[in-house]
DNA sequence: CGAGAATTTGAAACCCATCAATGACGGTGG
DNA sequence: CCACCGTCATTGATGGGTTTCAAATTCTCG
């Protein structure tokens, strides 16, 4: 499809958008009086580019978000957990495609409803402008990861992310559940299944996770963990490293 | 530092947020009366973490947003081009820093009347919310060209970007100028300056681009840099590539 | 228990990063 | 005016982390 030049970049067209988001909220208030709908592993919710009729909330399972290159490329843009939120998109039509990666149950919101309860509900743009912005920090962390952590900070960081999301409160758990497969994290990190492979055996040899199945992992060193995802002062900081930038005359006005 | 394991995941944390987008707005009206601001080359806006007090137009020159790792790797997140506008957190702090590429001109507007704004313009919020989609489908954009795309894909995806970007019209500009460094097309692409050096000399050979100078660039064969890019159907696919997942039930409910 | 899928492990190749040196500008001061 | 100098960009040589290709092993589930 030689696409001339001017039209054609294709995926940032006149795509739709997003999103995800968790919590107790107005919005999710929404969602109360809908029935409840099945969804079996590797099923699609939506397809990217699909008009973006409804918004969702996860009841149970996990789901995995994903964008391809046209040779078939994946990258996943995320991983949804249960009482989080999905589709809120103010474009018409769907960015990514959503999947089941366990037997998932949803419900589902027709979006014109959502327009009409925003009027109704003063608090909701608020929410939901919220929820875009927690969205967008996640974005770019990820960036930040893909740009350049290494394969071994990519999975240890991972690993405290899910941590962290998993567990209601404020302790992430000790040993979490990874539904997805070595495939789904690969595309997840940037990396291939090999490497995410090795990376796990890494950190099993050097004792700060052990792997009582390919499909749950026991934190054995979080801290250490977290030492290694790239997220922490490095030890040796003698003198701090210099501001290259200078203060703008801006910010004092 | 060593914080413990459950409240670490610095970055992640309570931070601020967004963000940069474009466009004929109820939003610009609000910036008519303000005074033009003028920043040097590499002052910073503002940083990660301060307080989220503004939002700015851009009216002259180029930005770049960035987040450092501890360690000061660094990622750009984005540049901002003039009428762009930045800083629409709905946190309360910045989620990366603001610097000038250029020398720039902008515009402030307090972000305590943006919000007294929203409750008297009703077509605001749903701008704003319009805003940060078109920012998140930009991040998931740059998510895929980190993970996936190859250096020679990611400088190719760069240039034919800018040139759609800085161009008011629809056609894309053949003749473009990268203010920045190569070190800060190093960091936005996930590369090395020599990476993006060896790339432009590559794209240069081959006839796709020439470069006047190290900062002006003329994209000779357009069509053919989109083919770089990794954005078109690959060439060879005779026959479509099989879905491997299922239709879901819940979508035609 | 058995079969296919998923994961792990190994060996080799490759792309990009790193280290190093040269070249091109732009501004400054003699 | 032009040599000097610092910054930025380019080019070269080498090395390493990750990918690719391949095979063994483990897991999952009917």
């Amino acid at each position: 499809m030689a696409t001339t030049f001017p039209y054609a970049i294709a995926r940032s067209a006149p795509v739709p958008i997003l999103v995800r988001a968790a919590g107790e909220s107005q919005f999710r208030s929404l969602f109360a009086t809908r029935p409840i709908e099945r969804i079996e592993p590797n099923a699609a919710v939506f397809w990217e580019g699909d008009p973006a009729n409804h918004v969702f909330e996860v009841i149970e399972g996990v789901l995995r978000l994903y964008r391809l290159l046209p040779d078939g490329r994946r990258t996943i843009t995320g991983f949804l957990f249960p009482g989080e939120i999905l589709g809120v998109a103010f474009k018409d039509r769907y960015l990514f495609t959503a999947e089941a990666v366990t037997p998932v149950k949803l419900q589902r919101y027709p979006r014109a409803h959502l327009y009409a309860s925003l009027a109704r509900m003063p608090g909701l743009s608020r929410e939901m402008l919220a929820m875009a912005c927690d969205e967008l920090s996640a974005a770019q962390d990820q960036m930040l990861l893909l740009a350049r952590k290494t394969a071994q900070e990519r999975i240890a960081s991972f690993l405290i992310a899910v941590a962290r999301r998993i567990s209601p409160d404020a302790t992430p758990a000790r040993e979490i559940e990874l539904p997805m497969t070595r495939l789904d994290i690969a595309d997840y990190l940037g990396l291939t299944i090999e490497t995410v492979s090795r990376a796990f055996t890494k950190l099993k040899l050097e004792g700060l996770i052990s792997l009582p199945s390919p499909h749950r992992v026991m934190l054995r060193k979080p801290d250490a963990l977290q030492a290694v995802s790239g997220e922490d002062e490095p030890d040796e900081a003698p003198m701090a490293a210099p501001r290259r930038t200078v203060r703008s005359a801006v910010w004092p006005s």
